[in-house]
RNA sequence: GGCCCCUUGGUCAAGCGGUUAAGACACCGCCCUUUCACGGCGGUAACAUGGGUUCGAUUCCCAUAGGGGUCA
């Protein structure tokens, strides 16, 4: 089957951001299909829900965005692979000890991967996500590159350092050029949309409201106690199991010295917490496998980049080391709370290129 | 058993006759945020109990309950 070029598939989460996208792809002449993706659903639960981007209330928001917009809209059932590819390995992650990161493992493996697949089974060749991130074409390297929004706070390409060059090439981000998100609210207010003035999206999609309640209930292991440990191994006290706790992370921890505590390291196998002071959160770098990079095909040498270890973090100068076997030296100097699973992401030295990223499997201190 | 000392919010800890009874950490809420966190702002919360002395007691005295040194 031939793709049409001037067919889009459009994920619709129910929010601002896609709703709009619809509009200008449709304005911009496209063929939109908007399409919902239900990934978890547990339909009598999530009723009431207004949050997560795979409630009912959330289709229903879509579904009427779609007919207002006049474009087709259809649900599609991704729970099967979405249980494989996220949950499962979002459980897994949490019961090692590390801080996984669902929306990176979601953009991989369903949107950019089954989605896509599932657009060109509808003949379209290309599918659009409401993601504030820029997708441009460099002729002279005839590579497709991912670039930062330019509504900079609202930047979303750390999580879709994980794009291939086919992905690119068949993928459209209508708002990368806006340059704030009022801007896009200020488009769904004057087209009435009934999405206008609802909440951005946060926390876990697929989580209700406690992540470690969802962990409770769907691990194939218990969340037992254990100890918290200082540096030194002495026991300070009992955490209340390690699927509770970051890299980094203060609050929560229940446990007082007159001064604040942070999370200094996760011992999965000790089924240990480490606990120190700020400073001991802080270490000279990581070692990151599972490596995806976007203006070139494999990392040969040594790199000047600007790294991020979290989503919400500012990006510092850092130095990419190649170490064979898809896996990077990243050295920061001085980075804080280097958190196993989650993603290190690479860009370039003007902050406007995304480079890539991969996993962190190692701290170096 | 005799003598001496200690007892303030969840924890630590100021105040020592009249205070809105500090502060830190914790906890809670909000902001931030398509992960988990960090961070910012704000909030709840205490003078062991019973008697005195004082115009007035958390602060002084006595007794009763819970912890340290010393002496048989």
């Amino acid at each position: 089957m031939s793709l049409d070029k001037n067919k889009v598939v459009l994920g619709m989460s129910g929010g601002v951001d896609s709703s709009v996208a619809a509009y200008l792809l449709k304005e911009q002449g496209y063929d939109v299909i908007g399409v919902t993706m239900k990934i978890w659903q547990d339909d009598s639960k999530k009723i009431a829900d207004d949050g997560g981007c795979c409630s009912l209330s959330a289709v229903e928001d879509a579904r009427m965005v779609a007919n207002k917009l006049g474009i087709p809209f259809y649900v599609m059932d991704f729970q099967k692979i979405f249980q494989e590819k996220v949950i499962d390995l979002f459980l897994d992650e949490y019961g090692k000890g590390r801080t996984p990161n669902p929306c990176i493992a979601c953009n991989r493996f369903i949107k950019f991967e089954e989605l896509l697949q599932r657009s060109h089974d509808l003949g379209a060749y290309y599918v659009a996500t409401g993601h504030y991130a820029k997708k441009v074409y460099d002729e002279e390297n005839d590579r497709y590159l991912l670039k930062k929004s330019k509504a900079d706070q609202k930047d979303q390409t750390y999580a879709l350092f994980n794009m291939t060059q086919n992905q690119l090439k068949h993928t459209l981000f209508p708002l990368g050029d806006f340059t704030s998100k009022e801007k896009i609210r200020a488009i769904a207010d004057e087209l009435d949309l009934i999405v206008a003035d609802k909440p951005d999206s946060q926390e876990i999609c697929f989580v209700d409201d406690d992540y470690v309640d969802f962990i409770k209930e769907n691990a194939d292991y218990q969340i037992t106690k254990g100890n918290f440990v200082d540096t030194e191994g002495n026991i300070l006290g009992q955490h209340q199991g390690i699927v509770n706790y970051t890299i980094g992370q203060r609050r929560g921890l229940g446990i007082t010295f007159g001064k604040p505590a942070y999370v200094v390291d996760i011992n999965g196998e000790k089924n240990e917490v480490v606990i120190g002071d700020n400073k001991d959160t802080f270490s000279k770098g990581l070692i990151a496998r599972d490596l995806n990079f976007i203006p070139f095909e494999q990392l040969d040498e040594e790199l000047s980049v600007q790294a991020k270890i979290r989503y919400n973090a500012r990006p510092k100068p850092a130095q990419l080391i190649p170490l064979g076997e898809d896996r990077v030296k990243v050295i920061f100097g001085e980075v804080r709370a280097v958190t196993l699973g989650q993603a290190v992401v690479f860009y370039d030295e003007e902050n406007n290129n995304i480079i890539g990223g991969g996993t962190i499997e190692e701290r170096i201190d």
